[in-house]
DNA sequence: TCCTTTTTTGCATACGAATGCACAAATCAT
DNA sequence: ATGATTTGTGCATTCGTATGCAAAAAAGGA
């Protein structure tokens, strides 16, 4: 039977060596074959497991990133989380979750207690970062990076999908249709993600001498989305076609329309989403979307915070990847389109 | 401006007081009124603030909590995290999180690097430990409370909600509501949680004179659920209800029978999930389910493993919290139904 | 075989904060 | 004002590992 907590100083008595030879075979470092099986035996009969904290001690590198998320209900954060966690585990990093509602205290508190533990990078997730907060940031030497939102002049680098050419992709998809009485219920005004795609999708309906005929802001929030389509619903002249801001959103819209104003979709009103979240593909709701493509997003993040962990004069990126629209059942298809 | 990184000797220097003055301050140990103020005023001064690794090296506690999950496309797994996340930040504690999909192998690393951070305990959510590894953990003297799923024999704590009593109650709605073929696709086979709610509806079936027609391990999988579902209708005789083992599945098979086979729930046949996540209350799908109480689920779950941090010797507790049926439009409401 | 070069190894120290102990200062009672 | 308590403070040590340095061992060259 294995007794308690074991160090390197126990096995390296076992073993008959010194503790900077039991340090130096878990370190990887150079030893002779003979020591390293006498240390592994050693430590495996003890059950020794070097010690992470300690070890970052020395270091001064924890290989924790923290991760800071504001919300988990909408599917696409959970999905991030998941993959981000994966790879950085693969990386041999791990995940210090913080939830932070968007709020200025809330993530302050959160950052202050990430650097107390020394993480070795933080990425945000669907939260703003003030310039205050950005500044401890950089004093403490850590690397932040952004996950679907980006911050101009904040200083940290930004992975997020090319928001406003898909909300130009969704206009030309809803002119081509043939709407004429397009609304936008966007994504919360506050945050570049849905301050892009209103953008790209009011230009691109201007580029087709359109504009739409009410843009409300729907906060991100089912709720809202739910107030926001009942008002559209609501005016004399209602929209034919109404894009949504992100998926979560979109569901409460085409709930709303469909069950509680009985209007069928796409016939009635064709609704368009953002995100492409795994619902968005379910029968229930055969969403029509421009998808964020996750994968990518997530590498091209745990590229970026590692590369400016190993070397932190590398300059701050903004990364824009593509999407493409994906085509269902929501929007009416415009005859003959293809792509 | 702040220089860069400054520790509590810097602090003790700048404040003309020694080190362990500034560590008392802030760790809240005993100083004086004039002490605390010049120690607080150079702290802000060169923007210290504690180190969390050198802190749990001395003291032994880490403040961190591992949580380990194994899927989040199920949303009741977001949720709790977020729920949980929540409630421990407000006791001080962090969450470390890992993946694990379901595989001995992966679990057994991923507890070993849990030890190797010294966390101070671990919560599993949706992940079944191997008695080797129950005892690892038992070595290194972390306790472990499994998050909705039990394990008789582990040494673990557990909190589930009361599935057995949860698939009665359905059994008695649906035997009420009078349904004389009903089909069960259950949980996976391998859960404690699957496994009780198709004991509990089984024997509730029992107490009323009837067994399910058939019952389907779905896996907790959503296409393992479509297929199961597409097996049932095919069969001679089709089930006119479905008890369906969580409602991440219970979605599937609605989207199955509504969209692929063109039936109509309840009329053709009744569906009833477990969980009561959100989605189960949006208009899409407005689905009669049992609700696990997540918030009380996690707040046992956190007041549990922190007792047992601070008690090593407190004894391993199962507990069951029992959760309402949730009567919503998915499943034929037996005539004059309260409750 | 002897000397040079490379590889291993142990020693001692460092990382940053917490804490037992002994002493100094402040508080209190008489 | 004096001695008895209580409170506050500094010193030195500790946690468990990594690493620069110097000495020892091994390998290589002639």
């Amino acid at each position: 039977m294995i007794k308690s907590k074991s160090t390197s100083l126990d096995v390296a008595r076992l073993a008959g060596v010194s503790q900077s030879a039991v340090s130096r075979v878990f370190s990887g470092a150079s030893a002779s074959k003979a020591t390293a099986t006498k240390v592994r035996k050693a430590a495996d009969a003890l059950g020794y497991r070097p010690n992470s904290l300690a070890r970052a001690m020395i270091t001064g590198k924890s290989r924790i990133i923290g991760l800071v998320v504001a919300y988990l209900d909408n599917q696409f954060y959970p999905i991030a989380l998941e993959r981000l966690s994966n790879a950085l585990q693969a990386q041999g990093y791990h995940i210090l979750v913080f939830m932070a509602a968007n709020g200025e205290d809330t993530v302050i508190k959160v950052v202050e207690e990430l650097i107390d533990y020394q993480v070795d990078g933080i990425i945000t997730a669907s939260v703003a970062m003030s310039s205050n907060l950005t500044q401890r940031c950089a004093v403490a030497g850590i690397p932040v990076v952004m996950f679907n939102r980006g911050q101009d002049g904040s200083g940290h680098s930004s992975i997020t999908s090319a928001n406003v050419e898909g909300g130009r992709k969704i206009a030309d998809f809803l002119v081509a249709g043939g709407h004429k009485r397009i609304a936008h219920i966007a994504g919360w005004e506050g945050s570049s993600t849905g301050r892009d795609r209103r953008r790209g999708f009011i230009d691109g309906l201007a580029d087709h001498d359109q504009r739409p005929i009410a843009v409300i802001d729907g906060m991100f929030d089912r709720d809202a989305a739910c107030k926001a389509t009942r008002a559209l619903m609501a005016r004399p002249v209602p929209p034919d076609a109404i894009f949504v801001g992100n998926d979560h959103m979109a569901f409460a819209v085409m709930d709303t329309l469909r069950q509680e104003l009985e209007l069928r979709v796409p016939q009635d009103v064709s609704v368009i989403g953002y995100d492409d979240v795994p619902l968005a593909a379910w029968a229930a709701y055969d969403l029509t979307t421009v998808r964020q493509p996750v994968n990518r997003m997530v590498e091209a993040t745990i590229e970026t915070i590692l590369a400016k962990i190993v070397d932190p004069a590398r300059p701050t990126q903004k990364i824009e990847i593509d999407g493409p629209l994906i085509v269902r059942g929501s929007a009416r298809i415009p005859k003959g389109w293809t792509q």
